[in-house]
DNA sequence: AGCAGAACGGAATAAACCGTTCCGTTTGGC
DNA sequence: GCCAAACGGAACGGTTTATTCCGTTCTGCT
């Protein structure tokens, strides 16, 4: 090959280009970013919502994803993705148990990752790589807690899957400000970790933690009756 | 008057009706009763489904009500009303102030009544009535947590408007089984409270509590970029 | 016994809304 | 300079939804 400016391939080279590719790879993320924030605000944005929101037209968001159904399985692979590289993080050896997992369900929650994995779910049909990728988020979160809680760390009617309904909780405080919003989920994280951990004078806690399977039901969409 | 079945008011006498007009009646409950059902699930549901939900044609809701605006006012003045009542009911001298705030909230939650006024609020638009209402409903719960916070039953760095996150919090937690919902609320009540307690080896909570402020704004819609 | 009309079910209507396609234009790369 | 990648946004077709309309049923009263 001679030395002519840039490569062919966009992905070969991510510095800085120059004019139109550079405008095109910048889309790409634009348009991504676009997503994840209406999508996260309103699983039923319409896809226009993107558009305009990444300062794009419709166009060069069908120029990338063939359709709505496909942009919304990246968002949340992409969500798992992060979530499980998040866990692996929080996985290695630290010398507090509890601290890891806190740590982790901080992490998780600041990447703003459950919504995208959870709250998405139901709004497009499921690939199998979703399938395991979640299989795998869920045995690493379920790992992390397992060593707090064997370290005697939390009350003794704690339960892994207490954790996923942290996130759900701290998932459901949403403010205008971003910023805000992350601030006030650490606080009732914090509270929300207090209460679990392992303290003499608590009675126990009034109903059991839920089941695997109806942790499971919360992916398939309500088609009964609503919109 | 003679001595005919029924009077002619239909609210005049609320025991047992015969016929056409105790299926009326019937039908004021049923509808009422699956609007809530319904909007709950899914603030943006449409009227049909209501009527589907409640068993009856359209045309019973529409004699009832001039539209579906009118319809979720009603749903949430009612819903306020019940905040009200049950913050009153708690409001009464009890020995403990702390479980006095505890079966507040509890009362709150099991009645799945800040789902009706928060959530549901940006999808109509508010009366000055409503307003009020919610202004009283304020005042009473945060008189509610200031006897408790004042008992120094509760942390330090806890405020009164805690008490809204906390409800926003349960009230994210919905399954498909209603009473297994309730369960599962009453679990995370008993953890966020233990963690909103006072007790020693706390440290300091890591964010502000949100400002009355930021919690006034959830009430308006969000119009810019979504469905 | 018979009638006026309250109450109802559900089809019909008209107006959004939404995903996707199409087309004309721009502009950087060669 | 020319070609085509990349884009903006209007246009299209299908679906959904609030609301209205109409024909039917059956009660409460005379």
């Amino acid at each position: 090959m001679s030395t002519p400016g840039q490569p062919k391939d966009p992905a070969a080279y991510a510095g800085p280009l120059s004019g139109r590719r550079a405008q095109a790879a910048r889309n790409d993320h634009a348009i991504l970013s676009a997503a994840r924030t209406v999508f996260l605000q309103n699983p039923h944005a319409p896809v226009a919502a993107v558009a305009t929101a990444a300062g794009v037209g419709i166009s060069a968001l069908y120029r990338r994803y063939p359709g709505k159904e496909q942009l919304l399985q990246k968002l949340c692979a992409d969500g798992l993705r992060t979530f499980i590289a998040v866990a692996e993080r929080h996985s290695d050896a630290q010398p507090d148990p509890f601290t890891a997992l806190k740590e982790f369900v901080r992490g998780i929650v600041d990447a703003d990752v459950h919504a995208l994995t959870v709250k998405l779910a139901g709004t497009f049909t499921p690939t199998p790589e979703l399938g395991e990728l979640s299989a795998r988020a869920g045995t690493l979160a379920q790992e992390i807690f397992n060593r707090a809680f064997e370290a005697g760390a939390l009350r003794a009617d704690a339960d892994a899957n207490d954790i996923p309904m942290v996130f759900e909780q701290l998932t459901a405080i949403r403010l205008r400000d971003e910023a805000r919003t992350a601030a006030l989920r650490h606080r009732y994280l914090d509270v929300l970790m207090d209460g679990l951990r392992s303290s003499q004078g608590a009675e126990a806690l009034s109903a059991p933690p839920p089941s695997s399977q109806e942790l499971g039901e919360r992916w398939i969409a309500p088609d009964a009756i609503m919109d």
